[in-house]
DNA sequence: ACCGTGTGGTAG
DNA sequence: ATCGCTACCACACGGT
């Protein structure tokens, strides 16, 4: 017992005192008995706060009773009073009104993770870093709040700080992020415990979540002046950031019984509300969420008969348990409740509901039908459980409730199975696991199938049995698809500047990995998107474009990957004006401490490396206004199938890029000097794309494999002109001619040729011209220009006449010209062509 | 038969 | 105003 303890017994023992410190003395005392009741059963205590005096300001997660158990079991004293300043050491807080702010300024005020981490390290950690008012004592107020208001400016991902300030704000990268670590984390804690065995798969699975948990914290921690008659049970209440359209990123029940869904607008949801209901918007509450979040892992861990509790997100996560840890289905129940009430306790009042069964399907149905504030026990082969149960569990489910079905699948089934409404109807239409694959595909038509069995399909069940693996990262990626508007080059490449040091630096250090492949995929306004698409700075309709890199010897080196994103940018169509949203993944993740990498270090790998930059585009399934691509079957089920494409394969080769400099000089002069300045900017890139250590590297790897290459078989050569060149997927070059032909025709009586086809057109007449087969491009240059010839004086004023005149001229005669010293199956067509 | 690339889909 | 992320599986298709 503490000296602290002995001194409050004996103060006492005199009697004559104020009611208030009589009270803080039987409070003091009710501690001591209760840590000593903890003690006696055998559970352990310790001496980690002794001399603290704790005291709890406001609402906080954990909550106010779980601050004080954690307090008074470590040897503190739990202030339930603030009766004279200076009596308490800490003060714990979430937030502070500015009031309060100004009251406790000269106490250590901080938040309750501070407790949590000094508990978990067994160790008094430093309070400063959770300090809740250091940031304002170093700034002035005045200060702060000037430029708090100024901070109110528009979004603009020129900002250098565009990127982190969007992520604070974004509720997926949260999501994202959370997911992230909590599986890491998870890997750690983990790490040595052996795998469960299908062998003795007897387990029963608890899927645990919170009810509309971003909305209970927002409630929990609302501006309570702002809603002093807030009711969470009645008033529609949501989360979002705006007014109109915003995302709803959580609603509460009393929001849902309305109709109003997660994700949907804020304005579609208000337009739902019956005359005279108002609907609350509340703000994002993250860090709270996170809080709230780490009380709920920790008494899910702290649970003995869980053997492994598996996140599935910030609120959602599957504890597993062998069937004979518990001894029936009442101890059972009593133990889910037990876990509720302990999670609601310790949160302050979120709601967690849980499903239980023997599998992972049938406890995630069970959860659904638990929520809200509910448990929900299935038993699939149980007899007991009789046939009117059974159909009215799978009646209650819509396509969509099972796992992995999702808007695209649920099309595809309506689309099959126009009468089928619920699970139970769909178990009863689809009894066979080759109708479902016939629509769903292989793999989905087999989950789907024993999902409606109650069972899991093994790749579902990797989670329970190597959750370690599963949890392993594989690749990593960040996406940008709002806020994106660019002036030019110039920006843009400012901007994969911080994209590339925040992969790097962020998250490959992190992780403590090297790339050797990236992936950049760009969205560009489709044409006929408004320029301003509905959502404030959303990316509005897109076309996708993608194209990725093997880099050839794994690297973190920000500025080789930064380089090659900039090259990779320009590779693709898409002006600066018209970007929408980027995203760069890395897809081949090394470890460099693995010994069998221990040479990629030193780079010596690389000449053994296969590997070569390509770039591979392919047209998107999207562009359905483009001739070219409507092909496309009607049935939707059949989508997935991909029915037309472009193989053309393009090599990054050095001499072509070497002319498309030259070519891009020769123009330089004459362009106005707006323009002329992001081109020097542009060269200035391409030629550190060649001055580069990865460039020199990938040159050495070229120069071996065209050695190598040139030893062997001309025939063998892809630039061989032996070697078919497809357009969408066809070699004829007659079939191609008049496939582009119409394709012409078609598009100059219109807006012109969509840029998507463009841009494989483009690629597919660089590839004749690699291969020395200028005179093809002449011969569809040629036919182009008789067409257009024809049609000029019906179509002449078309916007797709324009169009093609432009192509042609700035284009496909440019092309030629570069290549006309390598005709060499067409004999001295070396002459100037013109129109 | 197996591998790599690009596309689609899903989850929270 | 508004913060439309990101990991990972499955598939189609082409190359070897």
């Amino acid at each position: 017992m503490s000296n602290k303890d002995n001194k409050v017994t004996e103060e006492n023992s005199t009697g004559r005192y104020s009611y208030f410190y009589n009270k803080k003395i039987k409070q003091a005392e009710q501690d001591i008995k209760f840590r000593k009741q903890y003690e006696t059963i055998g559970k352990q205590t310790s001496q980690l706060l002794k001399g603290l005096t704790i005291y709890v300001n406001g609402h906080t997660i954990p909550g106010r009773l779980q601050i004080h158990d954690m307090v008074v079991l470590n040897g503190g004293n739990f202030l339930h009073h603030l009766s004279s300043k200076g009596s308490a050491t800490h003060i714990i807080a979430s937030s502070l009104p500015p009031k309060k702010r100004l009251e406790f300024k000269n106490y250590k005020v901080i938040n309750p993770q501070w407790l949590v981490d000094c508990i978990k390290q067994q160790k008094i950690v430093p309070w400063q870093e959770y300090s809740i008012i250091k940031s304002d004592i170093e700034q002035p107020s005045i200060l702060k709040i000037s430029s708090s208001s100024a901070n109110k400016t528009p979004p603009n991902c020129n900002d250098p700080n565009f990127l982190i300030d969007y992520f604070k704000h974004s509720r997926l990268h949260h999501l994202s992020e959370w997911k992230a670590s909590l599986r890491q984390k998870f890997i750690e804690l983990y790490q040595d415990i052996p795998l469960l065995t299908h062998s003795n798969s007897s387990y029963t699975i608890l899927h645990i979540d919170f009810d509309c948990f971003f909305a209970t914290v927002a409630y929990l921690f609302r501006d309570k002046k702002k809603f002093p008659t807030l009711d969470f049970d009645k008033d529609p209440i949501v989360v979002c950031h705006g007014v109109k359209n915003s995302d709803i990123a959580s609603c509460n029940y009393a929001a849902r019984k309305l109709g109003i869904k997660n994700g949907m607008w804020v304005g579609t949801a208000e337009k739902m509300l019956p005359n005279g209901i108002k609907l609350t918007t509340l703000p994002y509450e993250f860090e709270n969420i996170d809080n709230g979040s780490k009380a709920f892992y920790t008494i899910l861990q702290s649970i003995e008969q869980f053997y492994y509790v598996l996140p599935v997100s910030i609120d959602e996560a599957i504890c597993v348990m062998s069937k004979n840890a518990m001894e029936n289905k009442q101890t059972l129940l009593q133990l889910c409740n037990a876990v509720r009430q302990r999670i609601k306790h310790e949160t302050s009042g979120c709601i967690v509901s849980i499903g239980v069964s023997d599998s992972l399907v049938l406890a995630r149905l069970a959860l659904k039908m638990a929520k809200p504030n509910g448990v929900f026990m299935f038993d699939n082969d149980n007899e007991s459980q009789d046939l009117n149960d059974m159909n009215q569990f799978w009646g209650s489910f819509k396509l969509d409730d099972l796992p992995g079905v999702g808007r695209s699948t649920l099309k595809k089934l309506r689309y099959k199975y126009p009468k089928v409404k619920t699970l139970q109807d769909l178990r009863q239409t689809c009894q066979d696991i080759i109708s479902l694959q016939s629509i769903l595909g292989n793999k989905l038509g087999e989950k789907v199938y024993l999902a409606l069995r109650g069972e899991d399909d093994e790749e579902s069940a990797r989670i329970i049995y190597d959750p370690i693996n599963m949890f392993q990262r594989k690749s990593i990626s960040i996406d940008i698809n709002w806020g994106i508007r660019f002036k030019d080059m110039v920006e843009i490449d400012k901007f994969l500047d911080i994209c590339s040091d925040y992969l790097v630096n962020k998250k490959l250090a992190e992780y403590n990995k090297l790339t050797s492949s990236i992936t950049l995929k760009l969205m560009k306004r489709c044409v006929d998107a408004p320029v301003d698409p509905p959502k404030y700075m959303g990316m509005g309709r897109c076309d996708p474009f993608t194209t990725s890199s093997r880099l050839g010897v794994p690297t973190n080196d920000g500025g080789i990957i930064a380089t090659e994103l900039k090259h990779m940018f320009r590779t693709l169509p898409v002006p600066p004006v018209e970007l929408r949203g980027i995203s760069i993944q890395f897809n081949k993740l090394v470890d460099p401490d693995d010994p069998k990498n221990s040479n990629v270090k030193k780079g010596l790998s690389l000449l053994f490396q296969k590997d070569q930059v390509t770039t591979t585009p392919s047209p998107s399934s999207r562009s359905i206004e483009s001739p070219l691509h409507n092909v496309e079957s009607n049935d939707p089920h059949r989508k997935y199938k991909r029915l037309k494409r472009s193989p053309v394969k393009e090599r990054e080769d050095q001499l072509e890029s070497n002319q498309r400099n030259a070519f891009q000089q020769q123009f330089f002069q004459e362009l106005p000097t707006q323009i002329r300045k992001d081109v020097q900017h542009d060269l200035k890139i391409t030629r550190k794309v060649n001055d580069s250590k990865l460039k020199r590297m990938k040159e050495e790897l070229q120069r071996r494999e065209n050695a190598i290459r040139n030893m062997n078989s001309h025939f063998m050569n892809s630039d061989s002109i032996f070697v078919p060149i497809k357009f969408q997927n066809e070699t004829n070059f007659e079939k191609i001619c008049s496939m582009v032909n119409d394709w012409v025709r078609e598009t100059i009586k219109e807006k012109g040729p969509h840029e998507r086809d463009l841009h494989f057109f483009k690629k597919y007449l660089n590839k004749l011209c690699d291969s020395d087969r200028v005179h093809f491009v002449l011969r569809l240059a040629d036919m182009i220009s008789v067409t257009l010839n024809l049609m000029a004086h019906k179509y002449g004023n078309a916007e797709g006449f324009t169009e093609w005149e432009i192509i042609l001229i700035k284009f496909i005669i440019p092309l030629m010209n570069r290549n006309r010293h390598t005709f060499r199956t067409e004999r001295k067509l070396d002459i100037e062509y013109d129109i």
